[in-house]
DNA sequence: CTGAAAGCGCTTACAG
DNA sequence: CTGAAAGCGCTTACAG
């Protein structure tokens, strides 16, 4: 910046001001500036603006992997908002290691970000909180919001901020719609608890049996990874058990799929035989034979509010966005209706 | 870090030096800072350190789009050797846009970022030869390398590092092993050219045929966008022909799909009256009905590589991975086997 | 509109 | 091992 001030022939003031942008500088200084800048091959050094308070901060994101759709497309939100306002996005992943994650916060307090998403499913229980908790108070003392996306907000801490598409609803209208469609033995395959999504996408699956007056059978609730393997021997089981499941609705789309593959193994067809539905609508799952019904999560928009939030866009607050049930070919009436 | 300094009762070069790590301190007297940052909540400021040349540089890593496991797959090989190193890494889209990744690069240089990868596909000719050229030269005077990622070197352009996957190699043995099957009518699904991969995936196809001695049929290549549904419809027609394929290799695994529901629709049986091959390996197609068999490219690992030479682990250069062809159930010998 | 000066928060030779 | 001082490259009141 000095040399092009010299050799424009102004202040190194003048010279910071054409490039601040904001203070009106004379036309004339402005373009002997530009071009001596020109000719010089300079480029503000962002890092030292930034040290002033100046230029934009980083949105940082932080997930447990960078898997699957859900996590590219909820990133695409933020992404989009960052690019119209000239923010960087940062992308790190914990791997489930709770020490990298407490690096990774210290990191971002370091790099003054704008804020830090937390994203996806963590632990349930006050271990867990507490840990939140901690990260916000840190957070706020260089000024970040940390903003929840895709998890649920800390009972008692309005503070942090969570942005969320309800998992319990999206259940339930699964639920609801094989209910419609006759089924009264519905079974539930999903990872067992001890992390959000599983806990409260299950408690989703609780409610609706409820309200529908369809009493819970343990035996129709399985555990599996979030995984095909493990759900197609999940729900094989429970297939060969032979007590009467109907359809299964699958925690994920992964399980979702398992199922089918469980179901084909043993000669079912799906629907006729059983109903398969899944939660989260990856691509490709529509092209299966009979496309996966399931539940669509507004991933994409989660991200565009949550980033909004962090470059001070719309105001901090907890948000909670509408998945909706999207019905292809892996569901039907049961071949036996049971009456209610 | 003056207000810990004089807390401690030392100087602030010495309150520095026990958080820059490097320099020997007094074990005593780095207690006595450490205890005063504490109890001042102290935290370095990292935009100041990095603005002195200290602290880790970003990693910056450009794509068209986040879209699906390409970019996922890849984003996490870079993110996971920027962790152990402790860099960030800054994932941006350019959404087709020029002006949009002209300003990435500027936003870039003046960050001082440790090297920038653009990643995926890219236009063919020498308009854009050219842009990327610009891009390594303004990046390498703020000492930042350009490395292109699953994209082909610039001919004559040695300085533009390239790491990449073997796209020609991955569709030429997908092509073999049809032809081993005794498959002689095989076509050919892909995107119009004028981006590298349509370009480089057909000529794996061409030349597969050519070594194979098999003359190329102008009627069995069909364009059709990287969609299920345009796909459908393109192959669709090709069936309609009636012109005797009994297989197709699809640029993509969306393409493959697409031809999996194009045969449907007609009745014909997979692999029985049609094998398909895909490229990619995305999750879900395994499980398809068939499985597909796919061309699996080395995604993970091309991010890794791409992150060591970025961050001088490695040296720069040129590096050409192998993909692996993953047979699945969607390949079987023709109904009728035409000698050769 | 422009300049001189102080300051942002760190780091690093250079001397002790 | 530690301190005083200069410097990194910008920005911003404060005066003109």
């Amino acid at each position: 910046l000095r040399d092009v001030a010299a050799r424009a022939g102004v202040s190194v003031a003048t010279a910071s001001r054409v490039f601040g942008g904001s203070e009106r500088v004379n036309p004339e200084t402005k373009a002997r500036v530009l071009s001596a800048a020109d000719e010089l091959g300079y480029v503000v050094n962002g890092l030292a603006r930034a040290m002033t308070g100046r230029g934009p901060r980083m949105i940082a994101f932080v997930t447990g992997a960078m898997i699957g759709p859900t996590f590219a497309t909820l990133a695409a939100g933020v992404e989009s908002v960052a690019a119209t306002s000239g923010h960087l996005l940062s992308i790190s992943t914990t791997q489930g290691s709770l020490e990298r994650e407490q690096e990774l916060i210290n990191m971002f307090r370091e790099q003054r970000v704008a804020a830090v998403l937390l994203v996806g499913s963590t632990g349930v229980g006050i271990r867990f909180a507490r840990r939140a908790v901690e990260y916000g108070k840190a957070l706020a003392d260089v000024g970040a919001p940390l903003i929840l996306c895709g998890r649920p907000p800390l009972d008692g801490h309005p503070e942090l901020v969570s942005v969320d598409y309800d998992h319990r609803a999206g259940v339930a209208a699964a639920v609801d719609r094989l209910v419609a469609l006759g089924h009264r033995r519905i079974a539930y395959a999903g990872q067992p608890l001890g992390m959000t999504t599983p806990t409260i996408r299950r408690d989703g699956y609780r409610k609706a049996l409820r309200r529908n007056d369809i009493r819970e059978d343990p035996q129709l609730i399985v555990e599996c990874d979030n995984s095909e393997a493990d759900s197609a021997r999940a729900v094989g089981e429970l297939l060969d058990a032979q007590i009467g499941a109907s359809a299964v609705v699958g925690m994920t789309d992964n399980i979702a799929v398992g199922a089918f593959r469980a179901a084909r193994a043993r000669k079912l067809r799906i629907p006729t035989d059983l109903s398969v539905v899944g939660f989260d609508d990856v691509p490709i799952v529509g092209d299966l034979t009979p496309g996966l019904s399931t539940v669509h999560p507004p991933f994409f928009e989660v991200g565009v509010i949550a980033a909004e939030m962090a470059l001070g866009l719309r105001p901090a607050g907890h948000v909670l966005l509408e998945p909706s049930f999207v019905e292809r070919g892996s569901t039907a009436p049961p071949r036996v209706v049971t009456p209610r």
